[in-house]
DNA sequence: TCGGAAACGGAGCAGCCGTTCCGCTGTGGG
DNA sequence: CCCACAGCGGAACGGCTGCTCCGTTTCCGA
């Protein structure tokens, strides 16, 4: 990547491949990403060898903005608040953004490439779940794999189609947090 | 169909696409269905005209006995467990059978043939939750596009791999019927 | 028994996909 | 300014899918 062109081209691509997975999910095909950037697929292939490769790198960047607020959940004193902020944002990110939780949740081909991410992800459930037990604001009974599990199933409906997924979306973070509040 | 050959054929396709179904979900191709009954896929193809027609003829008879335990849980006389009950048949079919909830909610390409059962099975989930409600079991607020959702968001959890998804369906399903109980 | 229609099997078609090849273009160091 | 070569575009490849065509086999009534 010696010339000027080049480096401009990837950064197209990055956005388009943002842009694109954002909006029609991780599976656009990759001609679909090439258009949108105004290049042709070789081009696409030069900067990015495998599709993998693409969509790791459109998603660390989003990784890591997760991780940002993560560490802000981390740091509110109100636990309760923490934890169902947390899930809500976990839901509204489902909206807007099809793609991020394919990388922390679920068991998907890119979960290789964040390994380290989705442990540090795991592990700071574990201390929001675990302080809001220690509040006394979860239902007895409830552990941090019932609220994996509940995050689970709002990041398996990115899948509807985006009419009607915001509002089944939004109405099921609302189950699953008066389904863990004491 | 007028030779009794013909006749078993068609029996064979249906137990392998239903087989075929259940393990390896919606998506398996006409040539696996065709490979599993031993027959050529051109055989399958003159019995079931499109992949559609194939599907829809497997889940008829699900989608029956499926009415049948939806009339059964409106003759239950504790409201709480006539609606619990349901969700809990309803996660548990996900676990056992991935394919029958595709037919009754979600905007599946099949839902077409169906619209009758499925209009039906809202009906019936309607009176389920406003005996529920007239009860005092639910949660203020609670209504049935929040069960409906509920119950599309266990639906979704499907496309987890085996081993983890029985575990997560059920999590689920708890969590929602704690979530909508008063 | 026998012959024609019914039913069959599997190669083949069209249309996706991710990925690669290769001849041309235009950038930028000398 | 000029031309070597990094970089480009898009046709093409191989592999998947749903679906069709057609020569061959098999049933079954007369």
């Amino acid at each position: 990547m010696r010339r000027a062109d080049a480096r401009s081209n990837r950064d197209r691509l990055v956005a388009a491949a943002r842009e694109a997975f954002a909006s029609a999910g991780l599976e656009v095909p990759m001609r679909e990403v090439a258009r949108r950037a105004g290049v042709g697929v070789a081009t696409l292939y030069r900067h990015f060898p495998t599709r993998t490769e693409l969509v790791a790198t459109v998603l660390v960047e989003r990784v890591e903005e997760c991780g940002v607020r993560m560490r802000r959940a981390l740091d509110d004193p109100d636990a309760w608040r923490a934890l169902s902020g947390t899930v809500r944002e976990f839901a509204d990110r489902q909206v807007h953004d099809r793609v991020l939780n394919e990388a922390l949740l679920g068991p998907s081909e890119f979960a290789a490439a964040f390994q380290v991410e989705r442990r540090e992800h795991a592990r700071a459930l574990d201390v929001l779940v675990a302080r809001a037990r220690a509040a006394g604001v979860l239902r007895d009974g409830v552990d941090v794999d019932d609220v994996r599990a509940g995050l689970l199933a709002i990041a398996s409906l990115r899948r509807l189609p985006a009419e009607t997924s915001a509002r089944v979306i939004g109405r099921v973070a609302g189950l699953v947090l008066a389904g863990i509040r004491a």
